[in-house]
This record gives structure tokens, C-alpha cells and sequence, in this order.
DNA sequence: GATGAATGAGGCTTCATTCAT
DNA sequence: GATGAATGAAGCCTCATTCAT
């Protein structure tokens, strides 16, 4: 996982070793990854400073998140990081209780999209952080990595899903990144805008990649 | 220019002058504009600090955009709406030669990703400072409006083709930012990846949302 | 020689228990003083946090530097201690096994760049530390005392030897100055740069003292 | 406040030109050098923060120092070369007015010790700085490079004079690492010990160092 | 004894903005 | 109008040190 080149920079004290991690170091780091979480949710990630996460998690200093933290790069990957388990584990039962890529599709929609009320910031935030990854920024082959590996499977059920003749024909890339982007904004609306229908417009945002996939039989 | 008469509808209070603008001062505002649009679209809007647009603008201090902007928040906004009118322009003609909900929205959706070729950075500089427009910052307001403003024309022109008939039943609100996202999303990814074939993935959008949208016969 | 007495007398708010320590505790400050001598040699005294060091000692964390010594100066002064413990074993018996003054100065000298061959960090640490110790500097007293001390020790020999006729009339502070300041940067010559042949330098720089302080027959 | 500016403010009555404004920038840097040098020579260069360095420039913020500098290797560099430009230009002409090797090897010493006269806090300071620049740090080539020209020189001049007869055979870079050291040594002395005559302390270096250098049997 | 989490001061740097020229 | 020096507030980060376990 982080046996990319970049991160053998790191501090052995801060880089990911899931081994020697104490328990309570454990906590302390998921504490302000979930102020972190908080606060870009809420302010943006050009707000997120230090300080302002510190203070959300009751710290006393931003020295605390230095000093669990290798860095900012570090805590945004680690919010990146979350963000995905909790989605996956959130998304991925819904979908394999389905059969049929059909199925699935909507499955994977509307649990995505019910993450709005599961968890409000979570999706926000995350899609603030990647937002912010730049080519230039080390961090970003990592966090992006996750991300694009997720794509590249959906990318492949679908293709899959046109050999067996359950979808239409059309270019998988295109529709995977049109599918993420949509499911982000709806969330994001969703979270911002109080009396949002989230559960109708997962709804409808599965009915509306059910027709752009689907077979039309004519 | 179209310059001076779409900012004579700004509010006077974040505007220095709309009506009294000189042409040279139009002249300094509109390269810096240009600059902030560059510096934004390459480095992101976190990094996109007067000091670089200045650089990038060829001018010789900061203090000449704070001399000629109200503020960040002025100079966003103006990069917001000169990226809206630019869009406008390219896309509102390639939409009205055609008739009909679902050619239109077809044009709608090319000629927006094909945006991506014509002014490559202007969508993705615009998606960037969109992103960091919150609740709190006070020119959401202006800027979200005119974007708002712009959905909800198409909502409204889906919801007549529905009444017509063209298009199914679907939740207008929901398809727009489905539309939207999708849109750019597919701009940024053209930009960002050399070999993206945009004009392609322009196509593969539109036939993805014209089998969203139009009635099913069946 | 002077090893154990010299700690005697420090301020018992400096020092934990300087008659009463341990076997292991007596283990344990060497072994961070020798960390502390080769961070500060590698990386130079400005780098060398408590945090380096521990590593380089293999320690888990810092508190047990501060749970060792009273302070970064208690630490630094005992480096100071340390290599003038190693420097005056080395040269000593050097110097006592020559008879005459110009012998023994030659010996002196030729033996104190032999020590960058011995101990190639020893010599660059402490110059380094003892660069930084200031008037303001409340350990300044007894590390430079130390220093001090084997310098005058140096100005009475060589004026003893003026009174026997051996050495050429000359103020012997400078001398002593000029002297150790040559050594010293002989040796942090000898260690950063490979190819510096230690040994021949050390002869070259008898020579040159010895021209320097003889009696000039004419 | 601008009590050395003053001094270097020349002719007002003149119009303004365009390397004016350079000029100014050019005294802030200077006042920003000299504040520099001495907090260094004061405090030490551990010390010499640029709040420290800011307090007695009369600045009101470090920001200042970071906005006329590239960052602190690039004030130091700046000390390093100021106070070479000064030291040079004291000892050249001492030394180009006398003739024969070992006339201006005395010639040089006594200024290079004179200099403790008159500016005190300048050769210690550089002497600070230096030995806090390590191979790691880019700034090394540059300011080193200067020195190590200075010393080369020096050791040519030598080599030369071995080769007429009038100096001694010796290793010349041992020599002059010896020459400086103790130059270095005697003039950090004289400015920490009030009573210290550097002026006869310069006379016995050079004496010192032409009994080292010159030819024995005449 | 030893650990490592916590602290808070201070470091350098960047930023948007103001103001005298 | 234009310039660029000055400002002060954050920003992130490192440090020596303390303390409960």
C-alpha cells in the first residue's frame, strides 16, 4: 500500500505503520481525522487550518496534530483513507446483496448517495480534499490511487455488464467519471440544503444511469 | 467589448464603479482576470495568491489588484463571471440552431465539454473557486446566482419538454446537477490528461443523458 | 583523570546524583552522549534536537534524554566532558613519553590531529558545542572552564620553557590560541574532506610551530 | 532607527532615478545585513532568529526581513558576503602597500586582527555563520566559494614565495587553514574580552607566523 | 526506570491589504 | 493611476520539556 518511493521520506514516528501504532495513538489520530473531517465539511478545506481542527477536536495546540500527523499531506490522506473505508463499508454490502449488473448499478447509486445521511461531512469532505490534490503534490498519488483503483473496477463490472449484453454500448471511463461526479454533487447538495429528498434523489439518480446503461430493446 | 454591460448589474457595494469605468481600468481588470483564470486552472485556487496572479499578469506588485479589485472575494467573483460569459457566448448559439428538447440538450452538453478545447482553462478555474464559495463568504451569493440562475433556466426548459412529451418523467432538479457535474468533471479530466479525447467524450455524454432524458417508448 | 571529580562539582540543580548513580543510569548517559557526539558531528549542533539524538541512540523517545540530564546544557556540557576525557587520554601519554619542550609540543600537536583518525566525530563535536556557548549561557562557566583550564595549563609550559631558553620570546596566550585554533580546524578539515592526509598535516603543523616557537639561533 | 541609512543617503537634492527605488531596497537589505550581524556576533547564530534580528533592525514584523530576503540562507549569504566586501576591503590595501611576501603576510595578519578594532562584531559573526554551514545546505557553494577563492589566493601567493627563496618549504594549505584559524580564533577573543589588545595580539600572530613561514639559515 | 503523549513557545514563511510616494 | 515597501495575522512545523502510566 505505501510502498510507493514517496513516502520512505517520512518520519518512522509519523509514516504509516499500522503495527506499531499504540492504541491510544490509534484513537488520537482517528479523534482529529474526524475533526478534520468536521471542519472541511463545514468550512472548506481552504479553511482548514491546523488550528481550526485542533480546536474542533479539543486540542490544546496544533502542535498535537504535528505531532501525530507527518503533516498536512499526511491527515489529508488519512481523511481520504477514511472517508473511502466508511463508503466502501457502507456501499460495497448493499451492492453484493444484488445480482445483475442493473441491480447492482442502482444499488451502488442509491448507497452512495445514502451516505448523505449516514454520514453528512463525510462525502463533502473528501471530494473538498481531492479537489485540492494537485499533479504536483506528492500526496496525491496515494490518496488518488485509492480512488482510481475504485473507477478502474467499476469501470471493468461495466464492461463486463456489455459483453453480456445487460448494458448498452458506450465508453465505461466516460460513464464511470459522469456517474462519481454526479453522485458527489447530489451529496454535497444534500448535505448544504436541509429540506434535500436525499433517499428520492438517490432514487432518481438510479433511475437515470439505469436508462443511460440499460439495453433499450426497440 | 461585452465587458462593461454585464457588470453594470452588480451590486454597488462590491463593485467600485460599475458604470464609471474607465477603459483603461477595464482594460487592467480584464488582464488580470485572464491571469487569475491561468494561475488558477495551473496551480488551484490555494495556491493562487495575488502575488502569483500579479506575476502571471506581468505586473510589478500586488497592490495593482487590490488597487483595481475590492478584494479576493471582487476578483473571484469577476473570474466567475467572465468564465460564465465566455461559456455562454460558445455554447448559447450552438444550442439555439437547434430545435427540439433533446438536440438542444445534445448541443447543450458538446458544446460545454467542448469548452474544454476552445478556453481550456477557464472550467476548471471556475469549478476550483466554485468549490471554495461557502455559506459564510458573502459573494456566494452573486456568484452562485448567476450560476443558479443558469440551472435553473434548464430546469425549466426540461420541465416544459416534459410536459411535451420529449422527455420522461424525471426529477428536472436532480438531472441538471447530474448534467452539470458530469460536465465538468469530463472538462477537468480533458485538460488534465493530454490524450482525452474531449470531442469523443462530449458525444459519449450526450447520448448518455439523451437516454436518460427522452421518453422510452416501450 | 579528571573525569569523575569534574562532576562533582556541579550545581546540584544541573546534575540528578552525581556520587550516587547507577551501573545502568552511568550506561545510559554515555551511550546518549555518544549519540549526541555523532548527530552533532554529522549534522551540525543547530540540528541536533533531543529528537535526533534519541534516534540515533535507538531510544523510543526524547523524555528519557530529559529523564538522564537536567537539560540540553546538562547534555552538552557532558559532551564537552566526554571528548575532553577521550582527548586528553589520548594526547597525554603522547605528550609524557617526549622530553623537552619542543618534543612535547610536537608531540601535543601531531597528537591532537591524530585524533581525527581515533575518533573523527569527537574533535568536530565539540568545537561545534562550544561554538554556542555564550556569556548569557549559565553552562558556559564550567564547559569553557574546563577548555580554559587546559589552556593555561599550555601558556605555563611554554613560558617555562621561555624562562629555560628553549622557546623564543612571544606573548604564550596567543600562542596558545593560535595553536589550538589550528588544530582545531586541521581536524574538521581532516574529517570532512576524505583525501586530507591527517597525519601528514599533523607533521606539517609541528613544523609549523616549532618554527614558530624556538629559539632562533643567528 | 535609520541611523546607518542616514549616513548612506546621498544627495537627496538630486531627481529621483530609476535605480532609486533599487536603492532603497538596497539600504533595507543593508540596515536588515547589519541588524543581523549584530544579533549573530551578540547572541550567536543559534540564537539569531529573525524575530531577534527584526527587534534590532527596529522592524515591526519577521515578515519584513522574508520579504526583502529569500529566506535565511539568503540573509546569511548576505552577511557572509558583507562582511567579506568589508574585510577585504580593509586588508587589501593594507597589504598591497608593502612589498615582499613576508612584509604583506605581516601586513595581512595585523589587518585581518585590526579588523576586531574596527568592526567588532563583524568577523565573528561571519565565523558564526560559516561554521554553521554544512554540505547539506545549498547556500554552502556560494558563501564558501567566496572564502575558498580567498584561501587559494593566499595560497598561491605563498607557494610563490617558496619558489623565490623567501619563504621556507611547507605544505601552503596547511599553512594558511592554520593562518586563518588563528586569525579567526584571536579576533572572536578580542572582541569578547574587553582587555584584550588586539593590535599587539596582531603584531605576535605576525610574528608567529613569519617565523613559520620564512626561510631558517640565512 | 522507561515510555510516549501532551504542551506551548517559538521558528520561518506566505498572505491580503494599506499607504506614502 | 501606479508602485512597492510595510504590516500583522495566520499558516505549518519543530522543539525541549513535563507527566501520567
Amino acid at each position: 500500500m505505501e510502498a510507493t518511493s514517496s513516502s520512505t521520506k517520512q518520519k518512522p514516528s509519523a509514516a504509516k505503520k499500522p503495527s506499531g501504532r499504540t492504541f491510544t495513538e490509534a484513537a488520537r489520530r482517528a479523534q482529529i481525522v474526524d475533526a478534520a473531517i468536521e471542519v472541511i465539511a463545514d468550512a472548506g478545506y481552504a479553511k482548514a487550518s491546523f488550528a481550526r481542527i485542533a480546536r474542533a477536536a479539543g486540542l490544546s495546540s496544533t502542535g498535537m496534530i504535528s505531532y501525530h500527523f507527518a503533516g498536512k499531506d499526511d491527515l489529508m490522506r488519512e481523511v481520504v483513507a477514511e472517508v473511502s473505508r466508511v463508503a466502501d463499508a457502507y456501499v460495497r454490502p448493499r451492492m453484493e446483496e444484488q445480482s445483475g449488473a442493473r441491480a447492482r448499478l442502482r444499488a451502488f447509486i442509491e448507497a452512495s448517495v445514502g451516505l448523505a445521511d449516514a454520514y453528512p461531512r463525510h462525502v463533502p469532505a473528501m471530494v473538498d480534499v481531492l479537489a485540492h490534490l494537485r499533479d504536483d503534490d506528492p500526496s496525491r498519488c496515494e490518496a488518488l490511487g485509492t480512488l482510481e483503483s475504485a473507477t478502474d473496477i467499476q469501470v471493468e463490472r461495466m464492461r463486463e455488464a456489455q459483453r453480456s449484453g445487460e448494458f448498452r454500448e458506450f465508453d465505461p471511463r466516460v460513464m464511470a467519471i459522469a456517474i462519481r461526479a454526479a453522485i458527489d454533487a447530489t451529496v454535497t447538495r444534500a448535505v448544504r440544503e436541509p429540506d434535500f429528498d436525499a433517499a428520492a434523489a438517490g432514487r432518481e439518480l438510479a433511475d437515470l444511469f439505469d436508462h443511460a446503461t440499460r439495453r433499450t430493446e426497440r
